[in-house]
DNA sequence: CCCCCCCC
């Protein structure tokens, strides 16, 4: 390390890329005339603090040769001192700054244009108590404390956006605003665990990863929302490919690494969210990086899928809602879906989550979002207000189109009474509907045939008599058939009942046994066969069905097919009742 | 040293 002074400064123009300082350094006996101060050091300049007549403590330097040839010196690391008084007079004679050359007015301090004088600034602004120690660019909107609060004493709290891998005494302070859970990995270079968390302070954001032994170590002490003081970790350059974060570098924490906690967190910012209406999704850019907040009105089961890449992962889908009265589906992943619970309706509330055009507009969480159940914010307690006194019953409209019945959402809720109120099906369409009913009879006569054992063929085949089975669609003779069933039930509610067709699969469903189980039952064991019939009577599910007017014989019937038997959801069931309930309330009073 | 952002 050498001390010297600074004589003079000039920024090295550079069409692309950041701006570079050319410093002319002294130490009273020497001049190094092409001192390069390193890219990651620049910061120094930016808030005056590299000026004129300033004392250098030259920490690190590395020499080395341009491309035209040139030799310089790089700066890699150093400290600026108040003063030559405060070097302890070591240097000698410190030459003026040449104001002929004028680099001050060219360019280096067009970066903080409030301070007219420089030079007088450098001595104000760089005066820690103590003598040799970098006074480090705050932020100028909630300046940090440097060294105060920071628990070891030779480290120094410096901003984010400072950090580069060419420093090594550094403390910064910082809240987690992101933090994984603890995956593992094996490939050809090995295998070990990882987790990695994000944290933020007034200057910027940074990714931290920890692996294996650290992982044990720091995993627990960790918490999302908090502030520490982190020191000694290895920096390196950012993959940007895999992160969306604005830094240039990511950490990654070593055996001496600390991460001490900090209760004096005033000024480092907390999580900021700016929530979209789930209206105004409907015209944002598909892969827009976006923050949700809404009432979970709606969730899926876990379940678990395969993906492109035969990677197993849980997901689950929630529907949420917000004061736009619109609905969007936000599919969680990973333990994020396993453990996540709708029962009770909470808010929920997403930082950076990705918006998709599947099914219209929808969400999905990354694995760099933040996803918060009943966080404590204002806009979660007016959300809260409002679900509970009005938006409940509100007609909501969700952006995203599911096919699936069933779900609570989208799907055309009807009483049978309503099929013969609404004359439902006589228009040129099909409609489509579900509801809640009971099995009052099932006809046990021609419910199972004897169809074309082909794959895709369920033609009635007819037989031969002679051990043969005719399939006029396949125009071919078949030594056997399967059986198929064709219900017909009488469906009830509370209010009417409603005969409906139920093909093989729905009145698999309705009966608890396969067309083929059945068919051997009824030829061997009839008693038996009845009993099935008998246990389908009286039985409750949702029904999703197809209601169309036709026409045989010059006579119009209503035709209802059941398309998929499911159970009902109790839970879900009551809610909706109860939802009616308000909104016919609400219709009361409002005549 | 990971780097997966998925499914309908």
């Amino acid at each position: 390390p050498s001390l010297s002074v600074c004589q003079n400064i000039r920024q090295i123009s550079n069409a692309s890329g950041p701006p570079r300082f050319r410093l002319m350094m002294s130490d009273g006996q020497h001049s190094l005339t092409s001192c390069l101060l390193a890219t990651q050091l620049n910061y120094l300049s930016d808030e005056n603090l590299l000026v004129p007549n300033c004392v250098c403590l030259l920490k690190k330097t590395v020499n080395n040769t341009l491309a035209d040839g040139r030799r310089v010196v790089v700066v890699m690391d150093m400290d600026i001192l108040k003063s030559a008084e405060e070097a302890g007079g070591k240097i000698g004679n410190p030459t003026p700054y040449n104001t002929d050359a004028s680099p001050m007015k060219a360019s280096p301090m067009k970066a903080s244009p409030m301070k007219a004088s420089p030079m007088k600034a450098s001595a104000i602004k760089a005066s820690p108590s103590k003598g040799l120690t970098v006074k480090v660019s705050p932020m100028k909107a909630s300046p940090m404390k440097a060294n105060s609060a920071s628990p070891g004493s030779s480290a120094k709290v410096i901003p984010i956006a400072s950090l580069n891998p060419y420093q090594s005494k550094w403390t910064i302070r910082a809240r987690v605003t992101n933090k994984s859970s603890i995956r593992t990995w094996s490939n050809s270079r090995g295998e070990g665990k990882l987790f990695s968390f994000e944290i933020v302070d007034e200057s910027g954001e940074i990714r931290i990863t920890a692996f294996n032994k650290e992982v044990d170590k720091f995993f627990s002490l960790v918490e999302q929302g908090k502030v520490y003081y982190i020191s000694k970790a290895t920096l390196k350059p950012a993959n940007k490919q895999y992160t969306t974060l604005k830094n240039d570098y990511e950490m990654t924490l070593h055996a001496h690494s600390s991460i001490v906690p900090c209760d004096d967190n005033q000024s480092i910012p907390t999580v900021h969210c700016d929530f979209v209406p789930i209206a105004e999704l409907e015209n944002r850019d598909k892969d827009a990086i976006i923050d949700v907040i809404g009432i979970c009105k709606s969730a899926e089961d876990v379940s678990r899928i395969t993906t492109k890449n035969s990677r197993e992962v849980s997901k689950r889908a929630l529907s949420i809602i917000d004061q736009t009265g619109k609905v969007v589906t936000v599919t969680l992943w990973g333990e994020e879906a396993e453990n996540f619970d709708g029962s009770t309706q909470p808010v929920v509330a997403i930082k950076g989550a990705r918006l998709s055009d599947f099914g219209g507009r929808s969400l999905s969480a990354l694995f760099s979002s933040t996803v918060m159940v009943n966080p404590d914010i204002p806009q979660a307690f007016r959300l809260r207000a409002w679900y509970d006194r009005e938006g409940f019953a509100i007609n909501s409209q969700s952006l995203t189109e599911t096919r699936s019945a069933g779900t609570g959402l989208n799907v055309n809720w009807k009483t049978l009474s309503d099929i013969k109120n609404e004359d439902m099906g006589h228009g040129e369409k099909a409609q489509y509907f579900s509801c809640v009913a009971t099995v009052l009879y099932i006809r046990k006569e021609n419910c199972l045939y004897q169809a074309c054992p082909s794959a895709d063929c369920n033609k009635k085949v007819i037989d031969q008599q002679n051990g043969l089975y005719r399939c006029e669609k396949c125009n071919r003779e078949f030594p056997n058939f399967k059986y198929r069933l064709l219900l017909s039930a009488n469906l009830a509610d509370f209010g009417d009942n409603q005969w409906v067709t139920c093909f093989q699969e729905t009145a698999e469903a309705l009966l608890g046994h396969s067309a083929e189980t059945l068919g051997h039952l009824r030829d061997t064991d009839e008693a038996a066969f009845d009993e099935v019939f008998q246990k389908a009577n009286f039985t409750t599910h949702i029904f999703k069905n197809r209601v169309k007017l036709e026409t045989y014989n010059d006579e119009s019937r209503v035709k209802v097919t059941v398309m998929e038997v499911q159970p009902v959801d109790h839970r879900e069931y009551s809610r909706r009742l109860l939802q009616n309930i308000y909104k016919l309330a609400a219709g009361v009073l409002c005549k």
